[in-house]
DNA sequence: TTAATAATCAAACGAACGTTTGTTTGAAAT
DNA sequence: ATTTCAAACAAACGTTCGTTTGATTATTAA
């Protein structure tokens, strides 16, 4: 049917996979669009380029992404009776280690932030304005009441530290599990999402 | 002179910093040879293939740096006149972050890790095994005997959160200067030096 | 039914890629 | 002085890249 554009959004789909695995110069437009079952030219017809093609995967699926891992953040803390740093601090990790959204595109999502970081580009700019820097704030200011002794800048510097850990334990399974002498299973993922709550919930704390 | 390979000295330095900047498919064989001032067959002359000079990079110029940090860790930690929990992290982070080893070549070996990191390849299980591996085991025994309450394995995991740290402050500065406000000098890494030592050292304590 | 628009396709484009070839160069060894 | 050989080079190789083209098919609206 038209208006469907199921090629675009499969396109859309196997692109973010392939970027995320292979960086933007390795996965090359024929592999993404052999991949998505459609003619070469399709890249062009629908994105104009491939650049554009990369730009769109971050503004159409990773951007909606954290739409649904903030929202999922406050869902969580919601529930809670109390907005104590614990809690806080449990929602996030939980926030982005479970939540609605599936494993394996929770892996693309942080595959692609990482690379982003490495070497960033337009789509870098976008995801700090729009994602980063208001769920950063956000977050600040929910645990400032509770360290008044901290400036905001150290509480940004702890922020970092938990968001280092997301990030790390996300995408650096090999030698975490050749360390730990563990397969990575829903078991150890509890234990790892355990084990970012406390180390940082006592790291944010400090002296006591 | 014959027998220096001034050629091929520089072309695995210019092909460190490209690769970490621009990755595998990104950095070409001809940008290379253009920054090392050398024929474009150079790289093949000397390496085989643009493989193979990716696989030396890690292996001339990745693992003797590793070797000097690992010095560099136990020179400081052989300073101080207790090995307390907070002596070793402190070692640690600041081996990894000032030392003897350029500041420049930090990034640049922080990066290329990160890379593979993300997409691992043959370069990568070499960096596991003869540089990942023995250091951590050799830091998991050292601070073991203070936390006789912890598994290895929770060791191994605040040992995790620890990297995770030295990595992202190391390689993601965009999003690090943005949110604190202020620019990354020697004050502002002095800072983070202590902000990584405490707050993993009261991470890795965690309830007491 | 027909005209118009959207989608899809095979084919080809020029450019850039990694690699190979054959030759020249220059210092060391004989 | 001559031989030798690693080093360096220009040129071209075949391949793959992103992109464009023009024709064809499918869908919608008149």
């Amino acid at each position: 049917m038209r208006g469907e554009r199921i090629n675009r959004d499969r396109i859309l789909e196997v692109a973010e996979r392939l970027f995320a695995e292979k960086g933007y110069s390795g996965a090359t437009v024929r592999e993404i669009t052999r991949e998505a079952r459609c003619n070469l030219a399709a890249v062009n017809y629908y994105f104009g380029s491939k650049k554009n093609l990369y730009l769109t995967v971050f503004k159409e699926r990773l951007l909606p992404r954290a739409k649904i891992i903030k929202e999922t953040f406050y869902q969580i803390l919601n529930q809670q009776k109390e907005k104590t740093p614990e809690n806080i601090i449990k929602a996030f990790a939980r926030a982005f280690f479970s939540g609605p959204i599936p494993h394996e595109e929770r892996i693309i999502s942080h595959r692609l932030i990482a690379r982003e970081m490495n070497q960033p580009s337009e789509a870098f700019e976008m995801l700090v304005k729009e994602m980063f820097l208001p769920f950063f704030k956000e977050f600040v200011e929910l645990l400032s009441p509770f360290f008044p002794e901290k400036s905001p800048q150290d509480l940004c510097l702890s922020l970092l530290s938990i968001h280092a850990q997301v990030l790390y334990f996300n995408f650096n399974r090999i030698v975490m599990e050749i360390l730990c002498e563990q397969k990575f299973d829903e078991k150890f993922l509890e234990k790892i999402i355990h084990h970012i709550v406390s180390f940082s919930l006592y790291g944010i704390r400090g002296k006591k």
